[in-house]
Order: C-alpha cells, then structure tokens, then sequence
DNA sequence: CTATGTAAACAAC
DNA sequence: GTTGTTTACATAG
C-alpha cells in the first residue's frame, strides 16, 4: 500500500511515426542478425537541424513572436507567443513551416506563452525535461528522441517541485546515458570483470565522452554503470524485447541490448547474470519461446497478454532512492519489491523506475493513490484504431499503447480503472472525440489484448498467422476468457496438458480448459507470426516456473495499453460496472486462488473474468506491473502502494472526472478547459488561462508531482501567481495543430534567454 | 508467503 | 559453449 500521495506528474509526448510505421522501429533487433548488439541509433545527433531553420518560417509570424530551437529536440522549436498574439495564425504559420519543412525542418513547435511567468528557480530541470531522452529510439529507428516531449509539472509549492524535477530529470538523464551508452558502441567493455569497479570506472569515462555529447553529466552516467539498475530481470528482458519492432529477440540479443542500456551487466555484474536471464525467461510465463520457421532460431517473445510493452524509455527516474524529497517515491520502493513489479527497485537500487511512457502522446500519470480518475465512457473516442493495422511493428504497438494511471487502489476500495487511452483521458479529461481528432494519430486505443490477439503485434498480419503456429499450452496456461470471443480459434492448436496441478480445480468456474484453448487459440494467431512456432513450456505445477502468473500485478501501478477490442476500445463507462460486478468475483477468485494458483494460467483464467482492472476486464488487458502481473492483478491486495511500474489500474471507485481533477489537483491545470472541441479552442482559451490543455493528447498535469511537496493540493490548482507557463505542442509533421500543451512550471527561462 | 536473485545441475544442440 | 529448463537456496518485503 502505498500511501504515497502522489507522484509528480511527467508528461512525454512521442512523436507518432504513423506513416513509418514498422520502418520507424528498429527493425534491427528483430532479426536475429539484426539486432546489432550494439548498434548505436543516435537520434540525437539531429540536435542541429532545427537551428537553421528557425529563421526560416520566422518572418511570416506576427511580430513579437521568437522562435528558437529547441536546445536538445531536434526538429523542433520553441516558439514564444506574446500574450497578445493571435494565437491561431501563429499556429497557421507553424503549420505552414512545418510542411514546408517536411520532415527534415523543424516540424514540431513548442508554443509558449510569454506571459507567463516563470520561475527564478527553475533549474536547469527545464531543459532536462525537455530532453529528449529515447533509448528505446535505439530500438525504434524512426522513432526520434525530439518527438516527445516530457514536462514535469510541479505543482505543488515551488520547492517540492523544483526539487522533485530535479530528481526526475536527473533520472531521465540516467536513463538518456544508459540508452546513449547502448546506443555508442561498447568500446570499453572489455574486461571490467564484475568485480574491477575502478578500472570500469575510468573506462567508462571515455565512453562518457561520446556519451556525453547527449547531454548527459558524466557522473551520472557512471552511476549508472556501477549502480545496478532498479529493474528486474524481467523488467529488462521486457525492456529488451519490447525495444524491437518485432517484440522478439533472440537470448543473445538480450543479452546485448541489457549490457548495452545497462553497463552495470557489461562491466560490473558477475557473469551469472545471464543465467539469471536465462533463468527468467525460462521461469516466467509471460516469455515465450519462439522457433523461427527454420527451427533454428529461437526468439523470446512476450507473451501479448501479458506484454506492457514497456521499453526503457517508459520508465524514468522521479528521485533518487531515498531522496527525502520524494516521498513517493520512497514509498514505491518498498512496494516494487514486493509485488510482481517487474520495476519493483531492488534494495539499494537507487534506481527507480517511473511511469512509463506512453508512445502516444501522453504519457501515464499517477495519480494520487486515494483518488481514483474516471474515464468516462463518453470519452469513448472515436477511436480508429485499427491499430494494428495502420501501424506497423513496434510503433503500432506503441501507438497503440495508452498508458492508464490509476492510482492504486486499496482492494477494498472499488476498482476503478483509469483507461487512459489518451494521455487526456488519463487525464481525467473530459475527452471529446473532436480533442482526440486533434491527434491526427489514431490514439490507439485499442485494447491491449487486442494488440496481442491480434496482431497488434507487430504484426503483421494476424490473420495469417494461424496457419503455421503450433500451440502448445498447459492447462495451467488459462487465459482470460476475453479472449475467446474476439477470436475465434482460428489456428490448430496443439495442447499439451502436461501437468494438470491441483491447481487446475482452481481454475474459475469457468472451465478452464476451454479457456485455456481459446487463449490458445488466440494467441496463435496473434503470434502470429506465421513463421514462428510457440513454444510454450508447460508450467510445473510446483516449479516456481510460470507461477508469476499470480496477481503480483495488483501493486503495480497499471498502464492501460489501449486494448484493441475494437468496439472494446473504450468501455470505460462499460467497462466499469462490469469491474465493478466482477470485482467481487475477482476477489474471491484472486485470494483464493491467487494463492494457490501459482501457475500464471490458472490465475489467468480466474483473474480474467474478474479481473480488477478494467482493462483487462473487457477485453484483457494485460496487467503491467509486475512479472506475471499481466496477467491479472490481483485486487486483493492493497493496492496502496504506489507504483513505478508505468501502469496501474486504479482500483479505486471511479468518480467522474471532475471530481477526479478536483481531487487531483488538475485545477492547477485547466483541464476542463480540455474539453475543447478543437484545438484551437484550447488554444484560445488557453492563452488566458496559461494552462492550455493538449490538443489531442495533452498530458495532464500531473497532480502528484505537485503533491509531492504537498499533497494536499489545493484542488484549485496554482495560485496564480504560480501560473505556469503554458506550452503548446504544435506538430506539423502529423498535421495536428497541437498536441500537447505543457504546463511547465518551471521556467523556460532556464534554457531558452530569449523567454527571459 | 511472494517475488526476486543466484547458483547449479541437466539436457539438447 | 550456448541455450533452455528446473530445482534449490537465499533474501527482502
């Protein structure tokens, strides 16, 4: 339970690659070849472009208005709009430029308002937010690390925020050096044994160099090579994986990709990590073995339900370990140990992991744990998700991603799940269909179980699939049925009911078998892959094996990926009753059999229909947190314990959304002034309230970060005199005239003079 | 007790 | 030697 009041908002947007789609993604781990250990992507690098550029479109905007570029984003620039500034022919301008640029110029702007005050204070956390930080980029090569942007929202009194980004940022930072270092070649890792800390040290500092150049202060880069990292194995097998387009790799690439983003396993770990590596994916259900057609090549995979698609870049750093100035945090700590949290930090990590980030635009928010957000279904927004088809690989899946925040929510307390499709709903915004639209991208939505059963994964081409994948599951392998109905066994599938444990009589009422089948079913065809063969281990009924499966994910602060079922995409309003029914279900079922089922299967099958996260409920949505946790987590705990993990389901009651800003403090940030129908609306507004509220994906603010110092936060919000600047995404490349509005609390002025 | 980490034995290539 | 599976043990929470 963590009682951790709240954690400091961090917003990211990410660039959608839509068109590139499976171009944008590495493509390069996927292939067993492919992947190249090492291959640095430096997305960085684009760093220069923007510059020349900024004079550019200049003369056409209205005076008074400055344009600079953005000191760490590529393609992008700042642009400050004086109070006064037609707001919308700025944006026409921007959108005439960023055409006119393409894809090379400067395509996305950063609207600030002038007005707005900003803070002396401001550290340099400002620009470190505005970082652009993508190790997963690595992974996805289309991916730039301009194209998202991740703000922190302090709102809470100045000093709990500045210190709290700090924190963040300094662990952004971290994770920004760990995916440089990936990215750079491993000159040195050599032979920095486990134990040679020293001599690794100095080597590192040469790397540090090249690694520097991202912006990344050496120290903490070294930290990040004698600090063990705060994930798991699991955590970073999935990191691994999820990194590639395909979401497959192969054990040795796994091998690469963790030494590459985390130089602790290069040079200080003791060799037997690998076999922890080994022993992880061997051990946990959720990985699985794929053959490739030729039998030769076998490729881990994660099992769709199960697959957060979490990728390092998801997960930042809110504060040191222990920093007394997060809180929080520091309660997260314990918690992630504890529960399935693949995040959870281990003891003496200083790491932690944060929230994830969501591909889309918005990034999850963690709310205050008491205080559970409500999507309502209204919300629904139309969504286009065919995901999976529109999207190729890795992005699609990312696009298709949404990150839900839920607070945790106390077992007892109602479930209420936050299906953040978009970072506004996650919000707590209100989201119309028209905000939504702004987003040119589809806000896949879709159901996470729907990326699995689908195709989502990468897809390709989940009906295709079928044919040539051989399933073998255990009976212990249940899956939700949720599954079942959206598909239709299609591929034969072969079980292997190894071992029925006792555990099977736990299954839920519901037979299991037949479940088990249907998941069969569908997975196979998700997995689609046509070449690949599963292979699934059949779990030993008393090897610890597959027995995550439980719902260690309860802790975890869920993420709502975007749950395919198409007409699923949002239930939320649906959705909810239905936990809310089944709740009692779920618990009964998750205590009971949570604890005697340790096959990830069994609790599939019982969590499924009950499961206390929403997401899953209707369609499944695979539950993050933790190791097994995807596969339902279990309300019985006390969720109070806050999360890292990027996704949570609230398991609070949910209440409407207004009362959900109330409570979080999203005053601060107008976010009623969200419901815009358009963009400019918002930007209309916006220019008076200082908050704008995103487009189509504006994170919300983050009421935790501010609560941190104080939590709690005048659900007013700021006081004015606090306002904060606003900032407005505006992304010409993917048409939307505005994505994001930021509300920075901190000052621009730290970076960009010319705000001063 | 659970989740995790670690080590190791084995088996199959 | 690598990969994959299991088992056993230890530890933290």
């Amino acid at each position: 339970m963590r009682t951790s009041p709240r954690r400091p908002l961090i917003l990211k947007r990410r660039k959608l690659s839509l068109p590139d789609g499976n171009a944008s993604n590495s493509p390069a781990r996927d292939e067993p070849d492919g992947e190249s250990k090492g291959v640095p992507t430096q997305e960085h690098s684009k760093g220069d472009k923007p510059r020349d550029r900024v004079e550019c479109g200049t003369q056409k905007f209205p005076a008074g208005i400055k344009i600079i570029n953005h000191p760490t984003m590529p393609n992008t620039q700042v642009v400050i709009i004086p109070p006064d500034a037609d707001i919308q022919s700025i944006i026409e301008a921007l959108t005439a430029k960023g055409r006119e640029c393409g894809s090379n110029g400067p395509n996305k702007f950063i609207l600030i308002s002038s007005g707005g005050s900003s803070r002396p204070t401001g550290s340099t956390a400002a620009q470190q937010t505005l970082q652009s930080k993508d190790e997963t980029s690595t992974a996805t090569k289309g991916a730039r690390a301009a194209d998202w942007l991740s703000v922190c929202f302090p709102a809470g009194s100045g000093e709990a925020t500045s210190s709290g980004l700090d924190n963040s940022l300094t662990n952004i930072q971290w994770l920004g050096k760990m995916s440089s270092d990936g990215l750079g070649p491993c000159t040195v890792k050599q032979e920095m044994e486990k134990e040679n800390q020293t001599p690794v040290q100095e080597t590192i500092k040469i790397e540090e160099d090249s690694i520097a150049a991202t912006a990344t202060s050496s120290s903490l880069w070294q930290d990040s090579i004698s600090e063990r990292p705060p994930y798991s194995y699991m955590a970073m097998i999935q990191f691994a994986i999820n990194s590639t387009e395909k979401k497959r790799m192969t054990l040795k690439d796994i091998y690469t990709w963790i030494e590459d983003h985390f130089p602790y396993f290069k040079y200080v770990a003791k060799p037997g990590w690998k076999n922890s590596i080994r022993h992880n994916l061997s051990l946990h259900d959720m990985f699985v073995r794929e053959t490739s057609a030729n039998g030769k090549i076998s490729f881990w995979t994660i099992h769709p339900d199960a697959n957060r698609y979490l990728t390092l870049d998801q997960v930042f750093k809110p504060l040191d370990a222990g920093s007394p100035t997060s809180p929080e945090y520091s309660e997260s700590a314990p918690l992630s140990r504890t529960l399935a949290d693949p995040f959870s930090s281990l003891p003496g990590r200083k790491m932690k992991p944060l929230l994830p980030r969501v591909s889309s635009y918005l990034v999850p928010i963690q709310f205050p744990v008491s205080q559970p957000l409500l999507l309502q279904s209204s919300l629904k927004v139309p969504q286009p998700m065919a995901q999976g088809a529109s999207l190729s690989g890795s992005e699609a899946i990312r696009s298709s991603k949404r990150v839900r925040i839920a607070p945790k929510v106390s077992v007892s307390a109602s479930l209420g799940l936050l299906w953040c499709q978009s970072p506004l709903l996650s919000m707590g915004f209100s989201c119309s269909p028209s905000l939504l639209h702004c987003d040119e991208r589809p806000p896949p939505f879709a159901p996470t179980h729907s990326l699995k059963e689908n195709n989502s994964q990468p897809g390709e081409a989940p009906a295709s699939c079928p044919a040539a994948l051989c399933i073998k599951e255990e009976k212990e392998d249940s899956y939700p049925d949720k599954w079942l109905p959206s598909f239709p066994p299609v591929s034969s599938i072969k079980e292997e009911p190894v071992q029925s444990d006792e555990e099977t009589g736990l299954l839920l009422p519901v037979p299991c078998v037949k479940r088990e089948k249907h998941f069969t079913m569908l997975k196979s065809p998700p997995r689609g892959v046509s070449d690949t063969v599963i292979i699934k281990r059949r779990k030993m009924g008393r090897s610890r094996r597959k027995q995550h499966l439980v719902l260690p994910c309860s802790e975890e602060p869920v993420l709502v990926l975007p749950e395919s079922g198409g007409s699923d995409s949002f239930r939320l309003a649906s959705d909810l009753p239905f936990l809310q029914e089944t709740q009692s279900l779920e618990l009964s079922c998750s205590q009971e059999e949570g604890g005697p089922f340790k096959t990830p299967v069994k609790e599939m099958f019982c969590k499924l229909p009950v499961s206390s996260t929403p997401s899953k409920v209707p369609t499944a949505t695979p539950p993050m947190g933790g190791p097994d946790s995807w596969r339902l987590a279990p309300i019985a705990k006390e969720s109070s314990e806050l999360d890292f993990s990027p996704v949570r389901t609230p398991q609070v009651p949910f209440t409407s959304l207004q009362e959900n800003l109330d409570l979080l403090g999203f005053n601060s940030t107008p976010l009623k002034n969200s419901l815009f129908d358009s963009p400019r609306q918002l930007l209309q507004t916006e220019s008076n309230d200082m908050v704008s509220g995103p487009l189509t994906s504006s994170p919300a603010s983050n009421p935790e970060s501010t609560k941190q110092s104080s939590p709690e936060l005048p659900a007013s919000g700021l006081p004015e005199n606090q306002s904060l600047m606003e900032g407005l995404v505006l992304d010409t490349m993917n048409n939307s005239l505005s994505k994001i509005l930021l509300d920075i609390k901190m000052s621009w002025s730290q970076f960009i003079p010319e705000l001063r």
